[in-house]
This record gives structure tokens, sequence and C-alpha cells, in this order.
DNA sequence: TCGTAAACGAGACGGTACGTCCTGTCTTAAC
DNA sequence: GTTAAGACAGGACGTACCGTCTCGTTTACGA
């Protein structure tokens, strides 16, 4: 989330694990300012959604955060760098799935919480503006694939293991593809057209459910 | 795919059409290079593959086809026009899928289609480049979805209404996002990582037939 | 005095010197605009005069003269060269020391001449700029020095042949030194302070055409 | 010479002279250091010599010296501030002309030891760097001129009423013109190329004073 | 067969943004 | 209260491309 700043909080913290008297590599100078820092992703964001990644420019977020360039390239290298930890700030409230009892709910769950974060914040313009990269440029792909996509793996396959658990869903349901079959479709129609509704999204997981279903008269085969 | 050479052709037409005597707006001077057209859609191709569709220059188009750059400026008004027309020409041999007679085989073929284009052929490193810009700029995106999405979305229809016709798919099947659950697992592996293997499409057609199978012990139901 | 433009006008000239069928380097592309040419050194010459050489912005400079940074830096490998060429143009009138057959006017003018460019012209603002880099950067020096500084000493020199020659000046008197002696306290006084006024010329000239007198009560005596 | 520390020394001397129980403007914290204030002045000396003044940079000064930027800016209201006390410093050795007799001898003192300051000290680097300030920037030149070219104006002076009272120059000899003559041609060369020789400046002032002379047999008219 | 008019390569043009450097001010902790 | 360190807003640097424009040259067509 915070993915450059680490750095900064480290060395107290690794002080203090290891030896007590040694010097926790003092911080000299004047301290970066958090104001500044949150000025810039706000105005990062806020360009990205009016203007997509490619008319981005960093002059103008410096201009709309009242920030000089240089105070930008002091934090991030890239601005790749500075959208990815935008991305990893918007992309992680929507990643968990409840427990509630009920497998099919989860699983709806699984596809509305990917929808509802495109549809209904602004994780959807920026991550819109960034698929390509996401796709072609490892430094932005890599950790995007291993926080956000990597989260949402696990999250599924606990909603499974969940529904087996109950009886539910069928053992053998192949857990490999699941995320991609039920959030796939999201994601297509985000760049391919057509409506993100929660019919939709209901739609598409009776189609999967009834493949994963157990057979049963349960829940998750509607 | 020649989106907007149209302009070129429409004027002979439309005389055509109207005055039969009347001079049909004859084309004077040196006639359009096809020797040049082919050489920027190359040097287009060659440039997006190498270094992505943000750092695509015009210019450097320009120097690759050994071109004057208001020589391109004359066929397409903008750059996405032209990546547009690239894009349009790669995408169209992987749409079609065949009537084999075996619906598994040709549900699967949707996916491997869709797979293999962007495994096996320049389309994949060129859309992969394009995909935000698809997501977000309505000018590419339109004609993009119009062309190649619809004609994938008809392919697979056609390919259920036989599977249908064959008794393999439960007429009630969820036509609608047939397309988004075959071929979107295949997308959200481009963009979010994955091994895009045939393995893969098999576990991904297998689920998915399964959930429209006709429950008759057919081919469509593994 | 036009510097760097040479190469534009050579090729022709030196084909009509050279081999008949030989090839005078095409010129290709648009030409170099004269008009902006003329903008910025216009430009350059009120913003050096306005606010000196050490707040002189290439940025101004294009701003003033409608211009792009590019158009400058394309004609002008460094602003020294920018304002090396527009010395050379402001500098090269006042040189000549016409004869009037009065040895004393003559040596008065080589010293009203330096010191009229200096106060009553833009080479004056021009050249007070550009002091520390004629003296300190031979890339700016040295082309001064051979044009403008070796021109005043030939006029000088000259000047001197003739008062020998009318019997005014005494045929030892040291031309090594002269201009040294005639201009040197215009600029000592420029930079460190003093009239520069007909008076002090006059001064300066008396004391220096006694030391070089031949004795006979002539002109250059006073 | 340390044209802005006399506030800065002031109190402490004028309180130990007058009432010895009365605090006098406290010093409170810690004192300003004089390491600091020599780093800094010899930082700017090489530097200027290394770069000259339009590329000296006051932060490579504080890497240099050590020293925070503040520091500087504490102790000098501007970069010209700076330069200017280093001036000083480096010019105030070379302006006296000692009484030995010899109005030849004393007249070419007042020429090679300008001369010398400019060849064999880092006088002359430094002023090179600095001449067009001192001639466009009042706040440095003024200075300069009221110290440093107004010792030798008056050095020159007595030099010329020494040799009037020995009879060997001509006591209607222009005192107005004489350091003009004796160090204009010196600085000329400085920048407008030239030898800095003892011949030279032997020449230079057996012409002047030749012009200078009483006209009698003296020292003076060589 | 010869004009003529558009296409062509080259590159100049006014701009915008880049990423870097430096300015003069400020804010911290250490002394 | 001075010090070193360094963050900060701002502004200019020199470079790279944008999309438009002017050149001289080339090439097919119709007169």
């Amino acid at each position: 989330m915070t993915a450059n700043r680490q750095e900064g909080l480290d060395p107290g913290e690794r002080a203090a694990n290891t030896a007590p008297p040694a010097r926790p590599v003092v911080r000299r100078g004047r301290p970066r300012s958090d104001r500044v820092h949150r000025a810039i992703l706000d105005a990062t964001r806020e360009l990205i959604i009016e203007n997509g990644f490619s008319r981005f420019r960093l002059e103008h977020v410096a201009a709309r955060a009242g920030v000089g360039k240089a105070t930008i390239y002091r934090r991030w290298p890239t601005r790749e760098a500075l959208v990815l930890e935008l991305l990893m700030e918007l992309a992680s409230p929507h990643i968990e799935i409840e427990d509630v009892g009920d497998t099919r709910v989860e699983l709806l769950a699984a596809t509305t919480n990917a929808m509802r974060a495109l549809t209904e914040t602004p994780f959807g313009p920026v991550i819109r503006a960034l698929l390509s990269h996401i796709a072609c440029n490892p430094a932005l792909g890599d950790p995007f694939r291993a926080a956000v996509v990597q989260g949402r793996r696990d999250a599924v396959a606990h909603v499974m293991e969940r529904g087996i658990a109950r009886g539910d869903l069928d053992p053998h349901a192949d857990m490999d593809v699941a995320t991609e079959l039920l959030v796939g479709p999201v994601y297509f129609r985000l760049m391919f057209g057509g409506e993100l509704t929660l019919d939709f999204a209901e739609r598409v997981v009776d189609s999967v459910s009834r493949g994963f279903s157990s057979g049963r008269d349960s829940g998750a085969g509607r």
C-alpha cells in the first residue's frame, strides 16, 4: 500500500529487533511531509480519472497538488510507481469475502466485490487506465499481481473450501480456474463492453456454480 | 480493417449514384502508395510490440518505415486510428469457429482461438498494449467492440445453438454470459498472470460446459 | 557576423567555384526562416540589455520571439554562441577609422569610436554583460578577438602608419601598445567607473599622442 | 575585507570598552564558527576559478565546504555579497605602491602590480569571472570601485605627485587619466588577448611617461 | 509528351512535457 | 541559537515528440 515509504519506517523497527546500542540509522534533515504525500496521491487519482493514464502528466499533478516536481520524483522514481501505490491503496478494501454461511452468497460476493469496485469506486477508472501497464510492465504488474490478484485468489479459495466443507460444492470442483471464471467475465466486460449489473453477476455465478455443484439439492445450485 | 480509407473511395461511388454523365470527382495527382501503407503498418506493429503503446512514437514509425510524418497523418487522423487498423487486421483471422460436429471441441475452440491469438501471434502483444485504450477511449474501443468482440460473441452463439440442436447443451444455458465465461478467463490471465496452456483452456471449458450441459451423457459434459 | 549560417550559403558558392557537375549538398526539408532568425536575435538583444547575461534565459527569448526553444537550439548550440553572433553583429559597424587627413582626429576617432559604441548603441550593454565570458570562455572569446579586437588593432595600425607617413608621429612610436593605450582606458572606465565623455577621450588621446609625437610642431601634439 | 562580519564583532568589543556590569546585547546560543567562515570562502574561491561565476552554485559551495546551505545564507544575503568579500580579500594586497625614490620604477609598479595580481594570484581568475558583474551590478561594483579602484587611483596619484615634486613629471600631466593609461592596457589584454609580460608593461609605461615627462632629461622619460 | 496536381522525404516550426538541477526558505535533531 | 542535513515550491535547463507547415522531388493521369 505504502510501497516505497517502508524504508523510512524500517530502520527504527529493525534497530529495535537487533542490537540495543546500535545507532538506528539517524533520520537527518527535514522529514518528508505526510500532507504533501496525501496531496500528490489525491491529485494523481483525480487526474487519472479525468484524463486516463496516457494523458496523465506529472506536471499537472504537481500543479494541482501545489507541489514541486522534484518532490514527486523524490518519493517515486517513475510515474508507474506512483500510480501503483495509488492502485494498491484503492484495491485493498475490495478483496475480502466474509463467511456468511451461504456458499452461493459468498460466490456471488466474489463477482460483485470485483464488479462494484470497478463501477462504484475510483478503483474502476484507475485500473481501467492501467490495464495495459499491468499486462506489459512487470515493474507495475508483478507487485499488483502479488498483492491484489493473489489476495483475490486466496479469498475465492477460502470460499470454495467452505463450500466443499458444507457439502455445497463438488470436492473435485476446479479451484485453479475458479477466480478466472468468477472474476474474468467482469473484467472482460470492463474492456469489451456489456452491462456490469447484479443480474449479470448472478448469471455468471449461476452458470459457474452449476458446474461446481455437488449435485445435492443445495444452495450452490440455485 | 481499412477503416479510414473509405473516404478515398466514397466520392466515386457516390458520383455513380447521382448524376450519370457527371465527372466522378477525378482522382488527380500521384496516387497513394500501397507500399508506403504496408510499411507504416509493419513499423507500427513492430514498435508497439517492442515498446508498448505508451512509448509508441509516430516519429519512430516514420523513421523506421522510411516515410515522412505527413504521409502518416494524411492517412490516419490520430495514432489511435492507426493502431486500430492494425488491431483489426491482426484480430480478424482468429474469430471464426468451424462446425466440426462436436460441441465440446467447438466450445474448446472458442477458448483456444482467443488464447492462441494472444500467445502465438502479434495480436497478443499488440492488444496487451492497447487494453487500456480500448477500455477508456471510445474512438478506439467502439469500433473494436463492434467488429471483433461482436464477431466472437456471434461465433460463440452459433456454437451454443448447434450444441443445443445436437442435444448436448441445456436449452436454458445462459447464452448472454457464454462468451464471458469462455474467453474472460483467458484475458484475466493475460493481465493478471497465470499460464495460458491447453490444460488451462480444458479446465475452463470443462467447468463451463458442465454448467451448460443438458445432463444427458453427452460430449459436452466431459 | 552570421557565424553559423555560413554552411547554408557555402554549398552553392562552393559548387560554383569548384566542379561544375558536383552535387552542391542538396538542401532538403523546409528551409530555416530568416524572420525567426531575426526575431531571436532581437529578443536576445533586448533581454540582455534588460537583465544582463546572468539572468538571461533562453526560455524568455523563446517566449518574447514567439518561437519554440528547439528552434533556438537548432541554430545555436549554446547561449554563448547565440550572444556571440549578436555581439559580432553589433560590433562590426564601429571598427573602421576613416582617413580624414588629420592624425589627431583619427587617433581621437580610435578612442571615441569605441566609446560611442559602448555608450550610445546596444553594443555597450551587451558586451558589458559578456566581458567575463569573453575573458574566460575561449569558445566565445576567441572568435570575438579574431574578428572584433583584431579589426580594431588593424584600424589603429593604419592610423599610426598614416600619421608616421605624414610626419606627425615618431617612426619609433610603439604600435604594439597603441590600441591598448587608446582603447584600454575606455574599457577600464566601463568596468571600474568614471565618465565616458568627449573630454575624457581627448585627455587620453592628448597624453598618448604626446608620447607618440615626432616632436615637430604637428597636429598630433595638441 | 570582512564586509559584513562587522556587526558580529562589534558588540563584544564595544562592551569591553564601555560599562563592565552592563549586559551588552547578550550573545546567546552556539557562537558562529570561524572555521566555517574560512571554509566557505575557500570553497568559493576554488569553485569560481574552476567554473567561472555563471556556473558557480551555492549548493556546490555548501557541499565542498561541508556546510549547510542555510549557514551560507545566514552570513551573506546573496552570492554577490559572498564573492564580493572574497574579491576584496584577494585584491587588497596588490594596491600599494612603495616610494622607492625612482619615478619610472614607481610608474612601472602601478602597471606591474595590477598585472602580477592578475597573472600570478587567484585574484586573476576570480576577477576575470566577475568582470561582467562588476560592470553591470552596482551591488557588487560599487563597493569594489569604492575600495579597490579608488585605492589604486590614490596610489597612482601619490606616485604622480612624487614624480612632479622630483621634477621628473610635467606639472600639467593629466592625473585624471593616469590610472586609466597605466592599468587600462592591462585589463584590455586580460579580456581581449595579448601577452601580459614585463616587456609589455615597460612599453606601456615608456609611452605613457614620455607623454607625462617634464622634458628634462629625467628618469621618467626613459 | 507534356503539364499538372497530389503524394512523397525531409525537416523547420510553435508548443507541451519530460526528468534534472538549483534557488532561497523551511524544519528537524544534535550540539 | 548555530550547525548539517535535507525537504519544500518554484523555475529554468536541454531533449524529445506532437501535429502542422513548407520545401524540392517524384509519379501517374488527362489533355
